[in-house]
This record gives C-alpha cells, structure tokens and sequence, in this order.
DNA sequence: GGTATTAGTCAAGCATGGTTGACCATAATG
DNA sequence: CATTATGGTCAACCATGCTTGACTAATACC
C-alpha cells in the first residue's frame, strides 16, 4: 500500500463527517425513544417520532401527511393508527370534506400529549448543553440547519 | 393551548438537534451511497458500510467483527459475504488458526478496495467545506467526535 | 346528472437487517 | 486423549417500515 493510501487510511479512522453523524444520529435518537417510552409507557418507535413534525396543530390530512413523509398514504396511514391507538393522535372528521379525517394531537393526562414528546427532547438537549456547552449545541444547531438546506438542494 | 405550549412548539417546529442529526444523517448518508454506488457501479447497501471502519487492514476474523458491530456472527457474515461476491472484501485462512479466516479489503482496478470509498467520503466532504465553510466543518467534526463520546459513556 | 377525481382503507407482499438454534471442524485444556 | 471451547456456516424465522393494487365513499367538474 502507498503511503498517500495509509494517509487516507488514517484520516478514515478518526470517522467521516458522514459516519459520525449517522451514529450520533442513531444514538441519540435511541437515547430519546428509550426516555420517551420509560416516560409515556408507550411503544413508540422511530417511525412514530418522523410523523409528529409535520402535523399542524389544526389538524392535517392523512393524504397531506403522507406527501410530506414521502410515503404511501398507506404507510402513513398504519403509523396513525397506532399512534391513534396509543391515545397520542386522533382522527376528527374533516369539516369541510367528508371523505376527509384531520389528524391532530391527542389529550393525554390533561395536556396535548405532544407536549410529552417535546418535554424529553427539551430535557436530552439540555442535558448535552450541560456536557457541550451552549455555545457549541447552538453552533451544532446551526450547522445542522445549513447543512439540511444543502442536502435538501441536492448539490453534493 | 397555554402559552409556554405555545413557546414549546415554536422551538420545536424549528426542529429538535435529535431530529436534525437524524435527517441530516439520512440524506448525507444515501448521498454518498449513490455516489458510491455509479462509481463502482456495485450495489452497496447501508448495512455495508458499517462494516468498513472496524477492519483492520491486516484482517479481522468475523467473530471479532461481529463482536465490534455489536451484532451476530451470523448477521456480519452475511454482510461479508456479499462484500466478498461483490469483490471489495476477501477471506483468506488465518496463518495462526485453522478454523478462523481473516476478512481484509480486497482489490478492485489494481488498488485497495477501501480506497474507492474513502474518495467519494473525501470528495463530499471536500464539497460540504465549499458550501458552509472549512471551520464549520472542522467545528462539526470536534463536536460530533465529542458528542459521540458523550453518547457512549450513556450519561444523557 | 354522469363522469372523473380525490380521501381513505383493506389486503397482500417485499426489502432490509437482523435473530436463534443446530451443526461441523479445529483448537485448547485437563 | 477425551472433553470442552471457539470460529464459522447453514437454515429458518422475525420485526420494521415500507410498497403496489383493488376498492368504497364523497366530491368536483362539465
């Protein structure tokens, strides 16, 4: 092997940004899940958490939600029916549409059960600002929101 | 809804680091898949390239590999096996131990296999320090080297 | 009002990435 | 040298998170 090769070589071993990212992701993530489950005592899964971010508090249509997951209205539709089962979403008919369901958070012990959710996710984030520091998740933070925005152009 | 809900929300519609690390993750991730994929024009799958950064150059019996991977020995010897038919790995008898082979990078057009891989990581990062900035992406690095520490001592 | 479209559901199936259990050959140990 | 432990493989199976296709009911359009 080359000595530029052994060079490269190591560079890799210390992890590509891409790596790193893919296993804090993936340990975070399941950090969250766990806290989140021990908390609500519901089986949530990765895929639940996906949906939350793009349902409006009024209510969003399955077909709607579906498009912004990227997903068959089926696949969207199995992850609801769960989540509606686990008390944390609800399907209320859709006023102005009668095919049409909205779905939207759920009440759970007196409050929006998304609340739940959020109050973990506020709690992981400060317990990192605690390890990191502020400084550095708001930067992290930041770079983050650059990064989605190149990503999501597509021009890597 | 109250208001510090409300406050809650409006944080977290901007996205939760959680939920940015792992969108983030995903996008970069099957970037470089594809690109690694028209370049050699092999059919590399996620699971594959877990297995890169825990070989070591001399080879890695797949017992070890596994224990690495955190999986089966089963489970990586499958990984390894289509690695192998696809010729980016290759098994060879370990010299000490006739039961045990030794999973090392193979060769594909003359040099190491790993090294196709590790251009394509090197040619996306390149273009991630042209789009946000050769500090922020070494200020990423630190902190997901960082965080990554973090999330393996478990104290979230 | 008839026709095409849209919202949602039911059912079956599939790709990925694992698991467990049984087994064989070689190695290490008393 | 008999026994136990280890490295690897074969086979069957499983959970997750999707997909496609067929269908119903309500709506929109001409």
């Amino acid at each position: 092997m080359s000595q530029p090769e052994r060079a490269t070589l190591e560079r890799a071993k210390r992890g590509s940004i891409s790596q790193l990212l893919f296993k804090c992701a993936r340990l975070l993530n399941e950090t969250a899940l766990a806290r989140a489950r021990e908390r609500s005592g519901l089986d949530v899964r990765p895929a639940h958490t996906t949906i939350f971010p793009h349902l409006d508090l009024e209510g969003t249509r399955l077909t709607e939600l579906a498009r912004r997951l990227g997903v068959s209205k089926q696949a969207a539709g199995q992850l609801v029916d769960e989540l509606v089962e686990m008390g944390v979403l609800e399907r209320v008919p859709d006023p102005v549409d009668a095919r049409a369901k909205l779905i939207r958070f759920g009440r759970r012990r007196g409050g929006l059960a998304l609340m739940e959710g959020l109050a973990v996710l506020g709690e992981i984030e400060g317990k990192l600002a605690d390890e990191l520091g502020r400084q550095r998740i708001d930067a992290l933070h930041e770079t983050l929101l650059r990064l989605l925005a190149v990503l999501e152009r597509g021009s890597l």
